[in-house]
DNA sequence: TCTGGGGTCCTAGGACCC
DNA sequence: TCTGGGGTCCTAGGACCC
């Protein structure tokens, strides 16, 4: 009998190249070497940046009417977000990506880990995994390798900059970069030049105190001794060192777990100010975040609602609230959840503010098991929980056959408003593209 | 005029208990 | 006059991520 020799893990950390964008140009291939930018709900900001656009300087985040002047100066293409199409779109590209490895994590809508532990020619296979997404749905990928996550993220940053930033890094690394076939002296190199907020846990904050600590590159950081980084920050980040020292400290998560809770909020597309509104608004997330809810098949036992005003809005009273209720059994009822929702609103509701945005938070959330159902309740009690339990389902049918917001609850429209008439919060979006993948109707015409 | 949305984890501090 | 200490649970807020 030999000996067992453990291999250490390798990590490959995938994502799709500016992947909103790189989205709409797969149906739109016009828009190949343009200056683009997708924008948020509400046309409020820019969320998603093609290369051509962020060397015109734009910023993540960008507000658009401070940018707009661009498209008539630098021919700039904005579109608002289709979150529908790259949703879809992910899927297909989560499902080429999945065999890369022997086990996968998506950690976003763009970027997965795989497990490569163990897998010879790791380098070659993910040139070649690449190519194949490229070629089956259109979408460009970096991909970066090491043995730990963190180790991996910095890969993929390594290989986006190699590819896109000629002399940033050794153009041999564009595209796909493995850490982990290199020596320690090759990687320190490449640890020299790189900054060290680019380290996946180091945001502005703390990127701003390790520089005033003299600690300006990932190579500075990696040098550290663990436990005064520990002392002097946090465990996070201690954590942070020990993977840039390759010691894996962030395991793959394989099977997603549900979530802890769930959240639906929106900024208006206009100011509101009357309760009527607030409420329908209210009813419409409310709901949204029950339906959620139910298909990771969860029950809730608290419902948060908040309200405020714009903090950009100076010259504005301002204005901001929320309030938790708790529900007296758990439950994933729309019917319930909107009326604790509703129940909440009235409470923190002022008048005489413009409001800006309202959001429904469902908490302290439970696996809808089937004991759960079986509650001592009274019989009458129990017939309605079945009842109402039938009609969520053939909700959701309906909405997932037809298209979200197919049906929905009385309650979302103000009583004597026109029904064809768009409410004022309902969220302004000017140029988004047709939805191709999910969409009959909207299905592109092949002429 | 116009500034996104949805998550996670950690920590500090208060309430409460023995 | 002297005025403990350790543990747990909960919540709010901060920091990070995409």
């Amino acid at each position: 009998m030999g000996f067992a020799v453990s291999s250490p893990s390798v990590f490959a950390l995938l994502d799709g190249n500016n992947f909103y964008c790189s989205c709409e140009r797969v149906f739109d291939p016009s828009l190949n070497g343009q200056p683009m930018v997708v924008l948020s709900n509400n046309d409020g900001c820019s969320i998603a940046r093609s290369d051509e656009a962020k060397a015109l300087g734009i910023k993540m985040g960008a507000p658009w009417f401070q940018i707009r002047h661009l498209e008539q100066t630098a021919g700039l293409k904005a579109y608002s977000a289709n979150f529908e199409l790259y949703g879809d779109m992910s899927h297909r590209m989560m499902t080429m990506a999945e065999t890369l490895g022997c086990g996968q994590e998506v950690y976003s809508i763009d970027e997965c880990f795989l497990d490569m532990t163990g897998i010879p020619d790791a380098t070659e296979r993910a040139r070649r995994k690449q190519a194949e997404i490229l070629q089956g749905i259109g979408i460009p990928t970096c991909i970066g390798i090491a043995h730990t996550k963190t180790l991996a993220k910095l890969a993929n940053h390594i290989a986006k900059s190699a590819d896109r930033k000629p002399g940033s890094y050794p153009p041999q690394l564009g595209k796909v970069c493995n850490l982990a076939e290199m020596t320690d002296r090759q990687r320190d190199w490449l640890f020299n030049r790189t900054a060290v907020t680019e380290v996946w846990g180091v945001g502005p904050r703390i990127g701003k105190q390790l520089n005033a600590a003299g600690i300006h590159t990932v190579l500075n950081l990696k040098r550290l001794d663990p436990a005064t980084v520990k002392r002097n920050w946090s465990v996070v980040l201690e954590r942070t060192v020990r993977e840039l020292n390759g010691v894996s400290c962030f395991s793959m998560d394989n099977v997603p777990e549900p979530k802890q809770q769930i959240a639906c909020t929106r900024s208006f597309g206009q100011k509101v100010t009357a309760l009527a509104e607030l409420k329908e608004a209210v009813t419409e997330f409310a709901g949204r975040a029950a339906q959620k809810l139910r298909g990771q098949n969860s029950q809730a036992n608290a419902v948060l609602v908040f309200i405020h005003t714009s903090r950009f809005r100076v010259q504005d009273k301002q204005y901001a609230k929320s309030i938790t209720v708790p529900l007296r059994l758990p439950t994933a009822d729309t019917l319930r959840i909107v009326g604790a929702a509703l129940m909440g609103l009235e409470r923190i509701f002022r008048p005489g503010y413009n409001y800006a945005k309202a959001g429904v938070m469902l908490l302290d959330l439970q696996a809808a098991t089937v004991a759960q159902q079986e509650l001592d309740l009274g019989d009458d009690a129990r017939e309605t929980e079945v009842r109402n339990g039938r009609l969520m389902a053939a909700l959701d049918a309906l909405n997932d056959r037809y298209g979200r917001g197919t049906l929905k609850l009385g309650s979302a429209l103000v009583e004597g408003r026109d029904a064809r008439q768009r409410s004022r919060w309902v969220m302004k979006q000017e140029r988004r593209t047709p939805r191709y993948t999910t969409r009959w109707d909207e299905v592109m015409a092949v002429t």
